[in-house]
RNA sequence: UCCCCGGUAGCUCAAUGGUAGAGCGUUCGGCUGUUAACCGAAAUGUUGCAGGUUCGAGUCCUGCCCGGGGAGCCA
């Protein structure tokens, strides 16, 4: 028979800590860091919700001191004690530890190798899943989440519907980026998807309004702050939708996400130290420049780009730097767009493609645009570009049996999670980055 | 693939071609309000690897390995 008690200690999270104030609860997590003071100890505790200060008196709590006294960063902690406020802490409250169960003590031998201090790039990375329990990791994860959440609730409020598409194809989606190449079962080869965005194509013309989101691989020896081999993207395809449709779209869900971390994650944003106010003026209108005018404008502050050429990270920094939001860029040449790219019918040598600058030099966020309709001229794009034309039978069918007008982009979710959180380098933002020379850990 | 930078203690970094060091972490001691606490002491090294120059190389030269930043390419 169970034995009866009078209330059972609540167990709570360090981020509901405040609802608590002055009644006794039960913490579990992890030993942050310890600092000793003579007879009081001041732990710090975490449990992924956030860090909360203990102190133990060694006159008032002998057990628990002695127990607690050169415990090892990380060792994992059941903690028993009372909520106070306390201005001398940092977060503004303390617990004042009545109670501590060690649930593993990480051992002095082997001390968790993750201080509380500077460290280089090579060593976190090679203890991401360490480097993650960090308060600054976890808030760009958070991060990423709202993120994630609200731009699917943003699609949603639009109509669009999620159709996945798959991470295994048979072929180049763009031809002109490298593959992973993979067995598939005896001796069929297969591809990592680079896009899915010839697949949503195909469920836009079933569904109508059609996105979708997963991870896409592309093997190019890049070593940017911009580039991972393995990243996330949303893509979004609509049917009988034109270039001005996606490039709003793209304006409503980028700022919907943006103001959603703003509202949501106003702490994990603190955390990380972001300007804020950058992310506020965020909204709809963004700034829309066309190519030419793009062009104009890098000419006159002396940059050597000239009409026909695309742009690289120099030129990007220099057109969003003149604007207090993500600069949209449309109508560029034809010829240094996919071979998929619906031409202006004004000036055929333009596509009617758009590219996203995120502000803050964070580089291309989105590329997208309308996609050619007639099947007579997407075979001469194909034949154009050397592609295959066997592997893209299926998408040609798209314009063989009821084609329209369509168009669709895909946002990059690491370099808009990067540009959110103001991170330096797009691999914090992903829990696992996978990079050219490290799959590890 | 190309260009640039780096590799020294577990970590972050010092060291004119002349005895390999400091801070942090770990261990021991001290301290009743600490804020990456502080103070005192101790242990800790195949200087990325292989050659070469030199009386002598962490330092100079050659090759290689590993990593970082950028270009191209893209989100």
């Amino acid at each position: 028979m169970a034995k009866e008690k009078p209330a059972e200690t609540p167990v709570v999270t360090i981020e509901q800590v405040g609802k608590h104030e002055g009644a006794e609860v039960v913490l579990r997590g992890w030993l942050y860091n310890l600092r000793e003071a003579g007879k009081l100890l001041f732990p710090i505790f975490r449990d992924g919700t956030g860090v909360i200060q203990g102190v133990v008196s060694q006159k008032e709590q002998p057990g628990v001191f002695e127990s607690l006294r050169g415990l090892t960063q990380e060792s994992s902690v059941i903690v028993t004690g009372r909520i106070r406020a306390e201005h001398r802490a940092p977060g503004g409250y303390e617990i004042s530890v009545t109670a501590l169960e060690i649930v593993q003590r990480v051992p002095e031998s082997d001390p968790y190798p993750i201080q509380l201090k500077e460290h280089g790039v090579d060593f976190l990375l090679d203890r991401r899943h360490l480097w993650i329990r960090t308060p600054r990791q976890a808030a760009v994860l958070r991060l990423r989440d709202e993120a994630i959440r609200a731009a699917r609730e943003y699609m949603n409020s639009q109509g669009y519907t999620l159709t996945d598409a798959p991470i295994f194809t048979p072929a180049a989606c763009e031809g002109t980026t490298t593959l992973f190449e993979v067995q598939y079962i005896d001796d069929e080869k297969a591809y990592l998807t680079q896009s899915g965005q010839l697949y949503v194509e195909a469920t836009a013309m079933a569904l109508g309004k059609v996105y979708c989101f997963g991870p896409t691989f592309r093997a190019e020896k890049s070593k940017t702050r911009r580039h991972l081999t393995e990243f996330w993207m949303l893509e979004p395809e609509a049917a009988y939708a034109n270039l001005d449709d996606m490039m709003a779209l793209g304006e409503g869900l980028v700022s919907h996400i943006v103001q959603s971390a703003v509202k949501n994650r106003a702490r994990e944003l603190e955390t990380l130290k972001r300007d804020t106010a950058k992310l506020t003026a965020v909204k709809p209108p963004f700034p829309r420049i066309t190519y030419d005018e793009a062009i104009e404008i890098l000419q006159k502050r002396g940059n050597p780009a000239k009409w026909g050429d695309d742009f690289g990270g120099d030129e990007e920094t220099i057109l969003s730097s003149q604007f207090d939001r993500p600069l949209i860029v449309h109508r560029y040449p034809a010829a240094i767009k996919a071979f998929y790219m619906q031409p202006d019918p004004q000036r055929p040598e333009l596509a009617l493609g758009f590219d996203m600058l995120a502000s803050e030099g964070y580089g291309e966020i989105i590329g997208g645009g309308e996609r050619i309709s007639s099947y007579d001229l997407l075979v001469q794009r194909l034949r154009e570009n050397h592609l295959p034309e066997e592997a893209f039978q299926w998408y040609l069918d798209l314009r063989r049996y009821g084609s329209v007008p369509h168009a669709g982009f895909g946002l990059g979710l690491e370099r808009t999670v990067a540009w959110v959180c103001g991170t330096e380098h797009i691999r914090e933002v992903i829990p696992f980055p996978r990079m050219i020379y490290r799959v590890y850990p």
